[in-house]
DNA sequence: CAGCACGTTCAATACAGACTGAACGATTTA
DNA sequence: TAAATCGTTCAGTCTGTATTGAACGTGCTG
């Protein structure tokens, strides 16, 4: 039963994922790191999730790129290990952020392309640029809140 | 030149569009409304971007269905046109905590059939849960505040 | 009524990219 | 040195889905 809960948040996770345009795998892999609360290897990844040491690779080292998994390397052992970072969730907005903030820049490269009278066009364009700026902004901010409170819920490694 | 600087928007659009999870054609038809500033048909959509009728209407029901077009009967003709909503950024984020909102509602559901004691999963899956409730609402806060103000970026319908 | 123009649907195709298996280099163990 | 283990890379496959062309239904126009 237990199993099966832990087998439906990871499929679950890996749908979310897959949803926001993101490989299914890497939403697993999230997924399994939470239940566990321990860095786990790559060879745990690939059995626990059934899917080949490649892919858990390639996506392990596509969430470290993204903030979201650390590399820890344990001691006994030479293989390194994965674990979820202090605050995924606020990474999770960095990176939103940050891609907001890329279209921005883009959106405001372009519109100084188009001529002044035009209709209209780079003024329009221009504001949506400016949304996306002041939305990343925001949700700067709001990561930076998010990080701020240093609550005590990921915390107490007493488990496992 | 013109011509140059709406083309590279179009298509920069697309990508962007693409990079979201979104198809590119949807992100070609955003760009294409924003540049002509007024609502456009189903026939000049496919011949300006030079793709199947099919695509346009499929793709212009998407965004209709996100919030980012609306359908406008133009009077004298009997063909539909398409226009961007008065604020299309703000749908975009409405849509963006719309999915953190089931996200957060499919982990607490889930984060509910783990055992009490186990490790702290349950807790640490209800933290992510928690995280996706409160960023949507924070987004939603957000959005109310786009739409509320009512700027003339919009509006002057002076243009063609 | 016949001929059109329009928008949608549907089956088929094209394509992007997720995923895999095998090969490789590096490091460790014996 | 040989064998084993580990992580990464790479070419190839496979799957989902974006996109298309053709067919359809509807309502206009003559």
């Amino acid at each position: 039963m237990t199993d099966s809960a832990a087998q439906r948040l990871i499929e679950a996770m890996g749908l979310m994922s897959q949803e926001d345009g993101h490989p299914r795998i890497a939403g697993q892999v999230l997924g399994y790191l939470l239940v566990e609360g321990e860095p786990r290897t790559l060879t745990q990844l690939s059995e626990a999730l059934s899917i080949s040491k490649a892919s858990a690779s390639t996506n392990t080292r596509l969430l470290e790129s993204k903030g979201m998994l650390r590399r820890v390397s344990h001691v006994g052992s030479r293989q390194d290990a994965w674990a979820l970072v202090d605050h995924p969730d606020g990474q999770m907005i960095g990176t939103i952020a940050a891609r907001f903030r890329r279209n921005a820049d883009m959106m405001r490269d372009l519109a100084g392309e188009f001529p002044d009278r035009q209709g209209g066009a780079r003024e329009r364009v221009n504001g949506f640029a400016d949304f996306y700026r002041v939305s990343a902004d925001f949700m700067d901010e709001w990561r930076e809140r998010l990080l701020g409170e240093t609550r005590a819920k990921q915390a107490s490694p007493e488990d496992r």
